[in-house]
DNA sequence: TTGACATATATAAGTTTCTTATATATATTT
DNA sequence: AAATATATATAAGAAACTTATATATGTCAA
């Protein structure tokens, strides 16, 4: 697996997504799903996920329920309704940044004039 | 501009890759190309800037000469042969965790296989 | 001629964000 | 009985930035 040093600031709206997409997950669920998609290149550890868990239900951007399954307690979040757009906003940005470090690995850097020197 | 959160750990294959491509380059005109490449999404700053170059001459993967150019000083930066691999490999990596990530914004998250429910 | 802006390098304090370690507890598999 | 999987949580520490500050020259406009 790749060091995760590449992903700082990017952990938040990744998590966002899965969120807006899946409606609700649990913080284990939510490990699982980002090392599957990934095919294991990340791995979301329970230090960084459940601290941004925590922070974006405080700023009231995800809520929760808490539900016993197999006598185990677990906690869904999901986006709430005042949290969806700046939700969408993160996600975007994130989408557009991407766009932007792909021009660095273009040739030329995607630059239209290049100088000889 | 957006915010530089999503850059954290980015901006030094970053400036391996531009330092790979353009040969040599010194301080103020990567902080320049970076902004134009980027069309001013990304603002490297001096304070990010000079701590990497500073640390990657340290470890030799950088090299460095003065030159006075107009009653100024620059120091301009290239790529040690020692240096060579290790700089490829960052590249490397980088492009990699960009094309993970590109996965997440698939619809589907790109899983052969997704649940109903 | 003075003020603003561009060119050029540099460091230090502070913040954010993640890693690593640790704690707790149940269920399942070997 | 031990290892592994499931499930949440916190705290100490490290790494990588941001922001502020310092220094100095060149150019352009008012």
């Amino acid at each position: 697996m790749a060091s995760n040093d590449l992903l700082k600031g990017m952990l938040k709206p990744i998590i966002l997504k899965l969120l807006l997409e899946k409606g609700k997950m649990y913080g284990y669920e939510i490990t699982q799903l980002v090392k599957e998609i990934s095919e294991g290149e990340i791995e979301l550890t329970f230090g960084a996920l459940y601290p941004i868990l925590h922070k974006l239900e405080q700023e009231g951007i995800v809520k929760t329920e808490s539900e016993v399954i197999n006598n185990r307690n677990r906690i869904y979040y999901s986006i709430t309704k005042t949290g969806n757009s700046h939700a969408k906003e993160k996600i975007a940005e994130l989408e557009e940044m991407l766009k932007t470090l792909k021009i660095f690995f273009k040739p030329n850097f995607g630059l239209k004039y290049v100088f000889a020197g």
